[in-house]
DNA sequence: TTATTATGTTATATTACATAGCAACATCTA
DNA sequence: TAGATGTTGCTATGTAATATAACATAATAA
């Protein structure tokens, strides 16, 4: 059918973010995560004792939507919510939390060798660094 | 804050693709479009006369959403629908229609600038063949 | 003719994301 | 100490893209 808009960069950009992304939901549904969900697990397993309303700024997800989102993994026993300072929400993972981590790399990995493999070798070594300079972000998030 | 996830491809793909998203979104806010429908005006544009369905597989939009992404566009006075073979609508440009396909292609034009100007020279000869590569389309749409 | 297929439509649900307003708490400053 | 200011978290609500299901209509194949 041969698309006439797929010379343009931005619209093959949005094209390939969801392709790779609905395939990367298929991989999660396993563990019944969504996309955003599996960030949030992946980036408080490097980032223990973050703040709530941090992990929104990195991950760009509003201090609003924060809120259902750490509700539902901590009703699921993946993570603790602590005090810490004034309202800050301080979140770890549970035990339960890390083993399904560790599920999640995985799962993550073998989706990334997966996207990669598309790309003819040549250009491998690219993709990262052009994906890197693509996404500057220019805005506040909140 | 330095983003730990960001040495994954899947998720860097889907940081750029927001990011670049939401810079081509305010331009096209100008002409009131939205996305879904530059892209319908784009195609109709290349392919006049293509028929709605036909269009919908194209960009990957179902059968149930075209319906009133096209509807929107006709009673905007931007394009025309006229049964062809069975059911079959083709859908065709008015004169404004044409008249603002003109005004967006400048806008996309010069939003495919900037998007390519924030890649290093080096690397911008291998931007789209690696987008295409990673939208490599697996499954039906509809 | 009957069965199948393609197309368009309607209704409805889900997901991601956004805004606005509010409450709780810390800190700064007069 | 008291008030102003800023950050954080929560609730309610709206919007946009996408998905499914069910149906009507028309062409085509068996």
């Amino acid at each position: 059918m041969d698309d006439p808009l797929s010379v343009l960069p931005g619209y093959l950009l949005r094209r390939a973010s969801i392709a790779t992304m609905g395939r990367l939901l298929k991989h999660l549904s396993v563990h019944d995560l969504r996309a955003t969900e599996a960030s949030l697990i992946m980036l408080i397993g490097e980032r223990a004792g973050i703040t709530q309303s941090e992990a929104g700024r990195i991950l760009g997800v509003k201090r609003a939507n924060m809120t259902p989102l750490a509700a539902t993994l901590e009703m699921r026993g993946i993570l603790e919510r602590h005090q810490r300072h004034g309202r800050s929400q301080e979140l770890a993972l549970t035990e339960p939390g890390k083993q399904l981590l560790a599920e999640v790399r995985k799962t993550i990995s073998k989706q990334e060798e997966e996207t990669m493999a598309r790309v003819p070798e040549a250009l491998r070594a690219h993709v990262i660094p052009i994906l890197s300079a693509l996404w500057s972000p220019d805005g506040d998030v909140d």
